[in-house]
DNA sequence: CTTTTATTGATAATGATTATAATTAGCAAT
DNA sequence: ATTGCTAATTATAATCATTATCAATAAAAG
């Protein structure tokens, strides 16, 4: 008789998921897990909100939404389109307007930091926070 | 007889102030408010979290203190002896070894960034996180 | 269809931070 | 030393985002 098997984990696609997935890619800003959840509950959709803060994390994990935190601790996620790779955000505190920057400038220099300073597995978050143009005005 | 004076904010001096001053000039880590009060409870030094928790966030404002935030959104805080003028930190992750760290490359960066996009008014935050060389070891 | 178990979701629990409101205590003037 | 003003403190309740539970549901495989 055969031992147990090796567990493979299965994926598994739900309408939740997708529901989610598709919220998201609505918009172009950031947007909380809370956020979200009202945003489903608006068109009708059901998904309850534990789901929606686990669906969102999981995302942001595998890299296929970006994530950061707000000033007042929130964290937020976005779909990111036109970016794959590594990056930064230049984010309106008024509006929310968002700007994908990259930045070969601060790459290098946090590697050369943490490099003179014997650090390993260095990560690094720069997330610029100011007011936009528009916002400006009024 | 005179109008009401021009209210003028008075600044009292408390023991409580001290303590916490000194509990956070005691050590060279970033700590939360939870954990100076906790501190100040070994010690025998009756404090309020609430006023911990003021205090802090008040010497944060007048920049007499650094304040971070932790990964999983702790505010954290810090005595920055040999530093006053604005600056960086390595820190890592593990052991909470901090090391402050200036740099002339992220500020140009992130101001043409900014200027380049029409951004005002606007403040970066570049902490550095990962493992020190002591830390890699065991 | 049946089995397996990943996923969901209503709800309770957590945990950091903030608000409240009554009490205490600097400090300048008497 | 005493008083008056009000800043500061503090115990406590309230917020609020996020996480843990765990029974119920429903993909995917056979
Ligand atoms: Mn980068
Ligand atoms: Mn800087
Ligand atoms: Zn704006
Ligand atoms: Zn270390």
């Amino acid at each position: 008789m055969p031992l147990k098997e090796d567990k493979k984990i299965v994926e598994r696609s739900t309408r939740q998921q997708s529901s989610i997935l598709e919220a998201l890619y609505g918009v172009d800003e950031f947007k909380s897990a809370q956020d979200i959840h009202a945003l489903l509950s608006k068109k009708k959709l059901k998904v309850g909100l534990a789901t929606v803060y686990r669906t969102l994390q999981k995302m942001a994990e595998k890299e296929d939404i970006d994530a950061i935190k707000s000033v007042d601790g929130e964290t937020l996620y976005r779909h990111c389109g036109q970016n794959d790779g590594h990056h930064h955000h230049l984010i309106c505190s008024k509006c929310g307007l968002t700007i994908t920057v990259e930045g070969p400038a601060i790459e290098n220099w946090t590697e050369k930091v943490a490099k003179e300073n014997g650090f390993r597995e260095v990560s690094h978050k720069v997330d610029i926070f100011g007011v936009c143009k528009s916002c400006k005005k009024k």
